[in-house]
DNA sequence: ATGAAAGCGCTAACAG
DNA sequence: CTGTTAGCGCTTTCAT
């Protein structure tokens, strides 16, 4: 089992570890000789840099935490894809946890993330966090934070959003303007940014077209598939069934569309249906599903250069950024 | 910006470092009284554990690696979501890498990761990936690897793989007993173990059924969704076309199917359509897609799992063990 | 152009 | 039950 440190280059050449460290840092004070001596011996020795000693001794790592919900929905692995494009390009690495919608595992993560030292964070809220307290060690230490989609507004933090109020106002108008009148929503969390942004943008959207609200049509779940199944079963066991239902996103459309093809109902000539993200799938369903575009690869690595801006920045608390991507309505035959 | 260190607490008490650091841990020696004393202390400071201080010194950390080719593919997705699931209990945290198939970033991925002193390597291979020489300095410290999905046979390891042979083979017999007489096969690099294996299998599974082979219905590419589309193009400009299409995966599979109902192909009935991996859209599309199963979430907490009780193991170099799950054909209505 | 020495934060002999 | 000491691998003044 080889080991092959910066003091065993040393012995090796009867030099001093300072000269070495130099050497094998490109600096100018150390002679071409030496130079060529020490890679020479680094590769001899298998020597490999120990970025736990180096972090040690500087106070820094080349570590990025990330935070999503769930690693394997659609949307957060292609942010993720997104910043380790980015973060790759910058020598950095990072390390992944999911909080699978749980604010306690969320804390978790974020400590284990503290004392990893990351350098940044970069989080996707789960459902169930409601306050933004645990954050405040971040704060603390100087990390800086770099909020996603899912924000919180009672920490201070860089934010990468789109525009959801706008998107699902269009989303709504759009089913308004073709004619549907009884135009259901299947609601995500009112505590989560996006899950009210959304809500908003569909009640405005229904007043702004003269369509009345009505808190029945409105059901409020999470962000998976299987909420947009029991949203749905709700909907139609209403005596007066929704003619279109708007989803709060991709995952919850397909949970829907799902249980309607299953109960044998015709989109969108029974029920329209709308979505929201632009997963690939919604492409291919037959009928393809009108749905929201959200960029979410370079959503992924607009947080993450905004994150390493905020690292490399030599203020101790760089004033917060916010990003804000236009969504863009996306009309297939489902609607 | 404060910091909180075991020495600060030390002070702060006047007692020792080491006495803080065991009554941290939860040391026997250490009195109930003083436990208490810097357990309130460490809070009130707002201490958190230095994992770079801690990995230094015990020569080890609670870091796995990952290396796959795309994180936004859902296989590898899955996959990852699965690994962490596991390596949350256990108190690790994964760092996760991409190559985009490509050889050289994967070296790259792998020597950071060492530099990173992470305790063991979950990978599957990049398509250009075709001698393992770059995991010699894996076996050299002691590190343990585990390979899922794409196996690298020249170096020693553990691996957690499905029967693709079998896979493919139940896959291409489907279509041949379905009275298909022209099955082609939109192969992956036979350089990788999967993409070689399910060759075979399509290959002996038309010898089985009395079909002649012809290499001018495999086409070979890679693993993406282009690829199929390309696949199939060459396919469909020979003079002869085939009447069915067995894809190395689903991605593949996917890219077809978007080129065949292009053009305007009905499926099954011009062609048939299999593909294999069974993600979850290949369920939602109109027909169905006919797949083969492969449990990417199980996979990645078996891998996962198999990984730690190597890092654990006392064993230097632990016996290299082979999970193998069973495939499973799911016929739906593309074939 | 190179070396000596100190220290990042933590743990584990060893000593008492 | 607690303290002293040394050292993990590296970088960085401060000499020379």
């Amino acid at each position: 089992m080889s080991r092959g440190t910066i003091v065993d280059i040393a012995n090796e050449l009867k030099i001093s570890p300072s000269t070495v460290s130099r050497a094998l840092r490109d600096h100018p004070d150390i002679s071409k000789k030496t130079k060529h001596r020490v890679i020479e011996t680094a590769e001899r020795l298998d020597y490999f840099p120990d970025s736990l000693a180096q972090g040690l001794k500087s106070r820094k790592t080349n570590t990025i935490g990330i935070i999503v919900p769930e690693i394997r929905h659609h949307y957060f692995s292609s942010a993720i894809s997104g910043i380790e494009e980015v973060t790759y390009r910058s020598d950095f690495t990072i390390m992944v946890c999911q909080s699978n919608e749980d604010y306690q595992r969320e804390e978790i993560n974020l400590r284990a993330l503290v004392s990893n030292r990351m350098a940044g964070l970069l989080i996707s809220i789960s459902q169930t966090t409601t306050s933004g307290g645990h954050f405040d060690i971040l704060r603390r230490r100087g990390i800086p934070i770099v909020f996603f989609d899912r924000i919180n507004d009672s920490i201070e933090g860089s934010q990468v959003i789109v525009n959801d109020y706008q998107g699902a106002f269009d989303a709504a108008s759009h089913l308004a303007e073709r004619g549907y009148k009884r135009i259901a929503h299947i609601a995500g969390p009112s505590t989560i940014s996006i899950g009210r942004n959304r809500f908003l943008g569909y009640r405005d959207a229904l007043e702004q077209h003269d369509l009345p609200f009505s808190s029945e049509l409105v059901v409020e779940g999470g962000f998976r598939e299987n909420d947009g199944k029991v949203g749905i079963n709700k909907l139609l066991s209403l005596s007066k069934k929704p003619d279109a239902v708007f989803a709060v996103n991709d995952p919850v459309a397909i949970g829907a569309y799902s249980v309607l093809k299953e109960r044998k109902f015709k989109i969108p000539d029974d029920i329209a249906l709308v979505g929201f993200s632009n997963n690939p799938i919604s492409a291919l369903l037959e009928p393809p599903l009108t749905t929201v575009n959200q960029p979410s690869y370079e959503i992924g690595k607009t947080a993450a250069s905004l994150l390493l801006e905020q690292i490399h920045s030599e203020e101790k608390h760089p004033v917060p950024v916010i990003k804000e991507y236009q969504t863009q309505l996306i009309i297939r035959k489902s609607s």
